[in-house]
Parts: C-alpha cells; sequence; structure tokens
DNA sequence: AACTATTTATAAGA
DNA sequence: TTCTTATAAATAGTT
C-alpha cells in the first residue's frame, strides 16, 4: 500500500525499517481496536519493536488475566505457571488424581479392569495428569483433609 | 474500505457481523504477520469471537510465555502471578481431596455413612469428571486459523 | 464464496 | 520527523 509494492521480508535499512514499524504499528492497533468494536470480539495484542519497546491494545473490559485464562481453557495450555510456587502444588494434585482414579476402580470392584488398566494409566499419570482436574467450583462448606 | 464507509461501532446484524468478523480477523492477523517479518517484531494476538471462538498469531521463534515474560518485565505488572496459579491449583487440591476423603471411608467399609452421600457423590461424579482428562496440549507457539 | 467499487493504509517523497 | 500523495491493499455491499 504505498507509492510501491514491497515484498514481505526484512527491511534491510534501519531508518525504513523503523518508519515502517510505527506506521504499521499504529495502522494494526487501530483494526485490533475496530474488530472489538465492529464485531464485538476481545483482542489482546502485544507488539514488541525489534529494539524491545512493547506497544499493546486490549479490548475493553477484559483483562490481560481474563484473556489469559481463557487462553488456558481454550488450549488446554499452562502458559503461566509460576514455577516455584506451583510446583508444589502441581504435585500433590498429580498424587491425588492418581490415588482418586484408583480408588473409584477399587470401589467399582471391577478388579480386572483395574489391572488391565494398571500400565494404560501409569502412562496418562505422566503424561496427562497436569492437565487433570481443572479447576471446579468449590463447595464453599466442605472441609479439606490433608 | 468497501462499498461504503462504515461507522466504527457493533454490527447489529448478525449475519454481517460474522461475515465482517471472519473477513477482519483474517486481515489482522496478515498484518501481524507483515509486521514481524517486515520490521523484525514479535507480536502475539489473541483473538476471541463473540461466540468465544479463539483465533490467534505469535512471531515464530516466541512462545506465549516468553512473551508473557517480556510483557511482565517491561509494564512491572504482575499480570499472571504466582497467587492466581496457585489459587486454581489449590481449589483443584481442594475438589481432589474431598473425593478422595468421600472414598476413603467408602472404602474404609463405612457403608452408612457412603449410602448417605453417595447419591450426592454421584452427580458430583457425572457432573464434573467432564472436566477432567483433558485433551493433550498442543504445540506451544504455532500460529493458528486461516 | 466470488466480485468489485470504494475506502483505508501506507511507501516513498518532500 | 511530520506532512503529502500516489498507489497498493483491505473490505462493505452485492451477486
Amino acid at each position: 500500500m504505498g507509492r510501491g509494492k514491497i515484498e514481505i521480508k526484512r527491511i534491510e535499512n534501519l531508518t525504513n525499517r523503523q518508519v515502517t514499524y510505527s506506521k504499521r504499528k499504529n495502522g494494526i492497533i487501530k483494526k485490533a481496536r475496530e474488530l472489538t468494536v465492529l464485531c464485538d470480539a476481545k483482542v489482546s495484542l502485544i507488539i514488541f519493536s525489534s529494539s524491545g519497546k512493547m506497544s499493546e491494545y486490549h479490548s475493553p473490559s477484559i483483562t490481560m488475566t481474563e484473556i489469559l485464562d481463557m487462553y488456558h481453557k481454550y488450549s488446554g495450555q499452562r502458559l503461566w505457571d509460576a514455577k516455584h510456587e506451583e510446583k508444589n502444588l502441581e504435585e500433590e494434585n498429580k498424587h491425588l488424581s492418581y490415588m482418586l482414579h484408583h480408588q473409584e476402580m477399587a470401589m467399582s470392584g471391577n478388579t480386572r479392569a483395574m489391572e488391565n488398566e494398571y500400565h494404560q494409566k501409569e502412562r496418562d499419570y505422566h503424561s496427562q495428569m497436569p492437565f487433570n482436574f481443572r479447576v471446579q467450583p468449590i463447595q464453599p462448606n466442605l472441609q479439606v483433609t490433608k
């Protein structure tokens, strides 16, 4: 869009690159705003220039945290696990999930099924457990046994 | 841009809104890609339609987690702090502990207690299990949508 | 899903 | 850098 057509590849000239960055950054943020308003969408847009400067746009009415929650739920990815603090809880969680699963099978009294699934379950434990047992609404009055 | 100029306000007609959403979503993702390539920028773009469907673009070579780290450093904001994540895990743990506790009672032969609460537990089980054992996480930062 | 008249974005120039 | 403007690109309404 302009006096000439350009190829979409890195602009080698620094000045041109900066000028184009500035123009297009404004352009895309405007587009994000328009998409939000016209279509009732939620947009999170974060841009870092090559020199590290950040620009951003977020739809009003949505916080970054909400975006992350939605992203988390939608993709099943845990994007930001606050490594340290979380580690212990996660481990405990895995353990509980595992125990629970075992007991469920035990309660069903289907010993054969339990044995059959044992190894499968082991695999599940290692590959999938961290994503199991997502947040559930909690019964406010229930006691935790710990 | 089009046969007529439009005001930037919510498009009331559902069909028009969906069509415009689809066109503009593609447009902005293209812009994000071009900005990335032309200007050597890092872009994270996440869009939720009003019906909740997510689309995204991330510059290659950058993961969502990196974007968040940079965002975090740059803005000095704690968007997604340990507390948030921890809280989710804590709630999950509570739920799991609760379930486990119930089952332990059941298994220990406390039949009466079990029977008293059995149906409640069944309801819990059925209503909550569908959220467990989620699908495997997808590849982190690959772009989506078209 | 295509088409196309117009608007909008922007590359290059001043 | 900021403004201008010719041209490319996006897209609103239509088919």
